[in-house]
DNA sequence: TCAAAAGTGTTGTTTATACACCCATGT
DNA sequence: ACATGGGTGTATAAACAACACTTTTGA
């Protein structure tokens, strides 16, 4: 934490947000389509420049509301990377976060050139820049930290049967769990409460609704 | 990961590293004395800019062997930092390693006005900047990876008893643990291997020498 | 012979896994 | 009445936790 000279050679800094979601049986990603060269036409994880009076949290969560319109979800940061940025930009520092976001709660910006849209996880367009490297890790992180974490908070309603959270674990595992073990071990570990709502999903028996314990990030 | 005009307003980057060590009972940070304002005298986490032409583990990496002498020793990122720099540097980012040498392997540098020295956890002079935070974060990020990775190899030398692996570990997660259960997963897991080697280091019963199973970072 | 660290097994408890059938609904 | 997803319990295996005495050495 030395030196504070300050030269003409200082690095950009970037600040980009990997933004999941699960809708039905698929793990989503928010991706912006590249309006400008370098890689103009491919696909990139949404992000820019660091602001001057911005702490890194503010602009990863700046990032997350310019994209989706959702504030107060999962955020944390993922990792910092040194050499995916375009080379042109001389040396640049792009610190990931990523975000888990309930669909729903989301409104994609109406832009010209620069659209997004969600990817499924298992059928990504050609991405930009070393952005494929970026997702695994990202997918990486997420898969822990479904394993010892009540995280999956954020990605549903306040609302919701334990079949559709069964459904949020597997499509981020990508394995299939039993449901009798699934359900007895986030009751037994009280990640979620059944409340005296039901509701009726098809031509099927009502569904017990659950909620979160807690929706503040949790280590089991 | 959006825009590349270069502005004058880039914050600085730079680069420090968490360096532990285990002496005796005793987990230890290497720290600097700053020699100069602001926080003249306060001790501080080594680390300095990041180099025009450098990737950040490299950059971590060259840090480490000047304070130390050390190379290829387990490092890894830790998390990166927005606003624990002076704030006189006009928004800084640093990037925070840390890394697990052995003291034994360890050379500290001579210099004037910076000197360097190791302190044992429980035993912290005044830090400069947020320097305790930092110390904290990474203090929980190395409890947690030795509670599931083999990384303690990067603490010992080649050939070392099974009770100097066990003070390695409590002396880090803070706590004792019981004797045979110790031994008993460290060998069940594969951690480490017996050799034909036996050292006597007292008035006491020789001690079987072991050896880390693989010296690379591996999830158990 | 004594002090001190090295070394070694068993038992109970908790946690994870495997597995199959009945229930309530709308069509 | 039937197709579909909702809902539930038990038995086995594996991982973890608690616990005490004998061995070997140098002084």
């Amino acid at each position: 934490m030395g030196g504070k000279t300050l030269r003409d050679s200082s690095p950009i800094v970037a600040v980009f947000v990997v933004i999941f979601t699960v809708v039905d049986d698929d793990l989503m990603v928010l991706l912006i389509r590249r309006g400008v060269e370098p890689n103009k036409g491919w696909w990139a994880i949404p992000g820019g420049r660091l602001g001057p009076d911005e702490t890194l949290d503010e602009a990863a969560a700046r990032k997350l509301v310019e994209e989706t319109g959702v504030r107060d979800v999962y955020l944390e940061q993922l990792y910092t990377f040194g050499e995916l940025d375009d080379p042109a930009a001389g040396g640049a520092v792009a610190i990931g976060y990523f975000a888990l976001v309930d669909h729903n709660s989301v409104s994609l910006p109406q832009r010209d050139e620069w659209t997004t849209a969600w990817f499924a996880l298992n059928d990504l367009p050609r991405l930009a820049f070393k952005n494929d490297t970026v997702l695994e890790y990202a997918l990486g992180r997420l898969r822990s930290k479904m394993e010892y974490t009540n995280v999956a908070y954020s990605l549903l309603p306040q609302y919701f049967t334990l079949s559709q959270l069964q459904r949020v674990y597997e499509s981020i595992l990508g394995k299939r769990v039993d449901k009798r073990n699934f359900r007895k071990r986030m009751l037994a570990l009280g990640i979620v409460r059944p409340t005296e709502r039901t509701i009726v999903l098809g031509a099927h028996r009502p569904a017990k609704l659950y909620t979160f314990s807690s929706r503040q990030p949790t280590v089991i």
